[in-house]
DNA sequence: TCATGCGGTTCGCCTTGACGAACGTCGTCC
DNA sequence: GGACGACGTTCGTCAAGGCGAACCGCATGA
């Protein structure tokens, strides 16, 4: 490695070997050899052969290839077959934007065809309302408080909600959170197109 | 070009350009610049640049190491946008069973081509265990709890949780929610197909 | 026994993905 | 106005992905 100007593979765990395995498992469920599968998908043998030895870090287009020529979709190859458990205590994890001293951290992202959903966590103090402008239109946010008191809703007229209190509302118009707490903690869907 | 026996770009109508779409689109959403988000992911400024444009085609290591950074699932950057969404309000729709003291309302519960979620409060009481079956394969569910402390998660291996923690398991395995303090409520989000 | 065929791996070669650095373009602040 | 900095694109380079062809291993059968 030393100190060439190039190259940095990336760091994360990439999946390759779990690639590896989906591939040569939904292959052979299909009874098809390498040759059948490459010669459908349109990729050459040798690079199917490297990329179930796990030897290889596939492009999209070439999984993809594979993925509709095998019949199942893309995420079957990709997606880890046991979705592990994961916890994330409060206070840890990936941190996105603060504003002010709101911040809020990603607990889940999915998105299907035609709606995607955001589901993270809110933290915030005191005298630091978080106003925010108008969303995407068709954007509904969902909030169930966690810890503390706040204030949330339509920017106009928001409600009062403690410990256990939900609230939904149209996030395409202006809209706030203003922590009535220290500590105040929030569940947050952002539900969207 | 002429007739070198080289290279066929696997023919395919590939999603590059939609990659591209839903790169821009994930990493707007997050606040976070083009620099932010590579220096996060361990990638070339330069490379997501090509990517959002649509001029290039990812690695799936590259690719997965820029979900990773923007908090969603790697099918979230794949998987086409579309059409059509059906929207069941809090109070509508089906109110979930009630089962010893334990019950839960659907706040809202959303359905597309391929994937629906269920959000919805769960309130129980120490001394009523909620142990569930398996649910559909390919059903995972996120909690995360509001107030109390409670033993979640894999029947086998749950996990305890305070306010504001979180976890995620496969619900195609048997799971449990045990209260361990009175007036024990979560925020549940399964998500299945 | 040796030929034949099929499944899979290895071997050179070319193209291209991914990299760092340099560059253009806006805002912002003194 | 001019300097500075943040964002994003373009440029030149290098390593790795993907290709076809050649190559091994193992069945089958005349």
């Amino acid at each position: 490695m030393t100190d060439g100007p190039n190259k940095t593979p990336a760091q994360s765990g990439a999946p390759i070997a779990a690639i590896a395995a989906a591939l040569r498992q939904h292959r052979q469920r299909s009874g098809l050899s390498m040759g059948d599968l490459a010669a459908r998908a349109g990729v050459a043998k040798s690079t199917l052969s490297q990329l179930e030895s796990g030897s290889a870090n596939p492009s999209v287009e070439t999984l993809w290839s594979l993925a509709t020529a095998l019949g199942v979709p893309f995420s079957a190859l990709v997606d880890p077959p046991a979705p592990a458990v994961r916890v994330l205590r409060a206070g840890e994890g990936p941190t996105l934007a603060a504003e002010g001293a709101t911040f809020s951290a990603t607990l889940l992202a999915a998105s299907a065809p035609g709606v995607s959903f955001d589901v993270y966590r809110v933290v915030a103090e005191p005298g630091h309302p978080r106003n925010s402008e108008p969303h995407a239109t068709g954007t509904v946010e969902h909030l169930v408080m966690a810890t503390g008191r706040a204030l949330a809703g339509i920017a106009d007229d928001p409600v009062e909600l403690g410990p256990g209190d939900y609230v939904a509302y149209p996030a395409d118009l202006p809209h706030t959170f203003r922590p009535l707490e220290p500590g105040t903690t929030a569940v947050m869907v952002s539900q969207y197109r």
